[in-house]
DNA sequence: GCTGCATGATGAG
DNA sequence: TCATCCTGCAGCA
């Protein structure tokens, strides 16, 4: 989206925070030649200057982390359709801070002013993109970037899974995961063993495979981490697609009657909540968010427990 | 107005 | 294992 944005033309580039003000004046008229993600990590690849014929390699790259409260949001003269957000904003610019309205002569547009603690803004001629409170906004170079993304596990959302194929990715995981007795639940939150899980996607997939996450790695066989892989595979690319995670199967998914759905609704929020098509928020997760509350598949509580600092969501019976 | 929480990661001890 | 970084918002007084 960044390229269909900015792509091909300068773009400004400033900190209206100003704690990223000379990562920005690095980056500030260059243009946008490619973005790409590897896990949770962002790269956007800035050449020097716009040149017609001439490809462009990048001479910068912008890494992004959001973290756990970063995103970005978008406005834009609606020459481009494009969402509202990425990441954790419990707001959407469209919405309650309502953009100004499609101007019908987009050569007039105006960006609307920074809003909250704004650490960088991309501007381009008919679009503007916010990035408030990541982990990380840096500027890198290019042995830098791969410098990064050699320490990044495989990433099941990319086409090759960040390895010379899908498949040795995959080969690449299980054997790593199996290489250590940390829990298979740690496993799944470090980037170095695979990239991009958070989480929701790590109780989601423990879940639907089975595993108990409190299991050590080399302990769980090699079939059942291939299978979560797979399963990854899928969920995070259709969570890419839709902007949103969904992992239950439609099945599991209970009535209105569902205990704890005011609940689910206000602890995670998605895109596209509230959409009649889509699957209501309550019904999105087996277990994640859902401790106390009934095993959609066998009736068990789901249970809780914090691990490495973060709360671990599963069912003691159907991953026993 | 204040407090606590959140889909993360890092560095000290 | 803990503190710390960072931001916005729901839920409270």
């Amino acid at each position: 989206m960044l390229r269909e944005l900015f792509g091909g033309r300068p773009v400004r580039v400033t900190s209206p925070q100003g704690r990223f003000a000379a990562g920005a004046s690095l980056l500030d008229g260059g243009t946008v030649v490619t973005a790409e993600a590897w896990g949770k990590q962002l790269f956007v690849g800035f050449a020097a200057a716009p040149s017609a014929s001439v490809p462009q390699e990048p001479v910068h790259w912008l890494r992004v982390h959001l973290g756990l409260y970063g995103a970005w949001t978008f406005a834009g003269d609606g020459s481009t359709d494009v969402v509202h957000a990425i990441g954790a904003p419990r707001r959407r610019i469209g919405e309650r801070d309502s953009l100004p309205a499609p101007v019908p002569t987009p050569g007039e547009w105006v960006p609307p002013a920074p809003r909250g603690a704004v650490r960088a803004r991309l501007l381009g001629p008919h679009a503007v993109a916010d990035l408030t409170g990541p982990t990380a906004c840096e500027v890198l170079t290019p042995v830098e970037k791969a410098g990064v993304e050699a320490r990044l596990g495989p990433d099941p959302i990319r086409p090759d899974g960040g390895r010379a194929s899908l498949d040795a990715a995959r080969e690449a995981f299980v054997a790593r995961a199996r290489r250590s007795r940390v829990t298979v639940g740690q496993q799944l939150m470090d980037q170095a063993v695979i990239a991009g899980v958070g989480n929701i996607y790590r109780a989601e997939a423990l879940f639907r495979a089975g595993v108990d996450p409190l299991r050590p790695g080399r302990d769980v066989p090699a079939t059942a981490l291939a299978a979560v892989w797979d399963d990854l595979v899928v969920l995070m690319r259709d969570g890419a697609d839709t902007g949103r995670i969904v992992t239950t199967r439609p099945e599991h998914r209970s009535g209105p009657a569902d205990g704890g759905a005011a609940d689910a609704r206000r602890r995670t929020r998605q895109n596209s909540d509230g959409d009649p098509g889509a699957v209501p928020p309550e019904q999105a997760f087996s277990v994640y968010h859902r401790d106390g509350q009934p095993c959609r598949v066998c009736g068990a509580p789901v249970l809780l427990k914090e691990l490495a600092g973060r709360n671990l969501f599963w069912c003691g019976v159907c991953q026993g």
